[in-house]
DNA sequence: TGCAGTGTTGCTTC
DNA sequence: CGAAGCAACACTGC
């Protein structure tokens, strides 16, 4: 799922129905998933024991976002995090474990397809599931020590948080020079220049402001640096105004789509007329940078 | 059957 | 040192 809209509708979900419950049980079919800070010796089941141990009997305090990040901070001053990567998302609700298998209690968006990839379950004092889907189990949880968090290796390298009135045009600038010589592209995907950004919002970001995706940082106009960045704030809020984007996996806590995927102009429009007033170019994908880039050949052109 | 894929990390090469 | 390419992770769907 995951970009930071995506991110921000389940982190908004969750901090409405999880502070000031207690974390009963912890079940899960891949204790792969399941990382202590530090540890790279023990064997995944002792992991996932000590990770669980860590869990039982505490409140928890807040649900927060960090990039792609969700920060869960509990009352024994303990935290974990928890990242969706690819086709992660998390659910909550009322589940019961039948035939080996874990199924919504009753009728409604829970019920999906993607239910049969439940890998983590934790059980809370209202008697409500926190559930984990990962079809690629690719998804992670961290355990850290609250009072540390932002030390955590999952978190001390990100870049600024791009919807933070702090973030400014002078702030994004600097941040793109740490690679002055990298293509646009793949240094919007870079955490450590932005947190949160990843391939669909950059390239949604890159053609509402004109830009080719591989354009060098030296040689971005500084007028097109000052687009992109009112560009990034309007598509990633566009993005949390349509409860994130649903054209693969993603679905918000209570299983139900977001709509950005209908508000697409470049990602996946390979072949299309673009959607720029004024503009007869088409959609064109090209892999840069090792990810697949979706843009217009007219209006975004490439100025070497 | 083959390959791309909303992400990240680590390794290698230039 | 930095940029770029690639493999790995694991699995589905086209």
């Amino acid at each position: 799922m995951p970009e930071l809209p995506e991110v921000q509708t389940t982190t908004s979900g969750l901090s409405g129905v999880l502070p000031k419950q207690t974390i009963k049980d912890v079940w899960t079919d891949w204790p792969k998933m399941f990382h202590l800070s530090q540890d790279t010796v023990l064997a995944s089941e002792i992991t996932f024991h000590n990770f669980k141990k860590a869990l039982i009997g505490a409140k928890v305090i807040s649900v927060s976002r960090r990039g792609k990040n969700i920060i869960f901070i509990l009352s024994n001053g303990y935290a974990f995090i928890v990242h969706m990567r690819m086709t992660g998302h998390l659910l909550y609700g009322k589940y019961i474990y039948k035939n080996k298998k874990w199924v919504p209690k009753e009728e409604g968006p829970l019920n999906d397809p993607f239910n049969r990839f439940i890998h983590v379950v934790l059980t809370l004092s209202s008697g409500n599931k926190m559930v984990f889907c990962d079809t690629r189990k690719f998804g992670r949880f961290d355990l850290e020590k609250a009072d540390a968090i932002e030390h955590s290796p999952r978190l001390s390298h990100l870049g600024p948080e791009p919807l933070e009135k702090t973030f400014t045009l002078k702030v994004f600038r600097k941040r793109l020079t740490l690679r002055p010589r990298g293509k646009i592209k793949p240094v919007l995907l870079d955490q450590r220049t932005v947190a949160g950004i990843g391939n669909i919002y950059s390239d949604e970001m890159l053609w509402l402001s004109g830009i080719h995706p591989e354009t060098k940082i030296e040689k971005l106009k500084e007028g097109k640096i000052k687009e992109l960045f009112v560009a990034m704030q309007k598509v990633l809020k566009g993005g949390i105004e349509s409860g994130g984007d649903s054209m693969s996996d993603y679905r918000n806590i209570l299983g139900e789509r977001g709509k950005f995927q209908e508000k697409h102009n470049a990602y996946r429009k390979t072949g299309k007329k673009c959607s720029k007033k004024g503009c007869d170019g088409i959609i064109v994908r090209k892999m840069v940078g090792g990810r697949s880039s979706h843009f217009c050949s007219k209006h975004q052109k490439l100025f070497k």
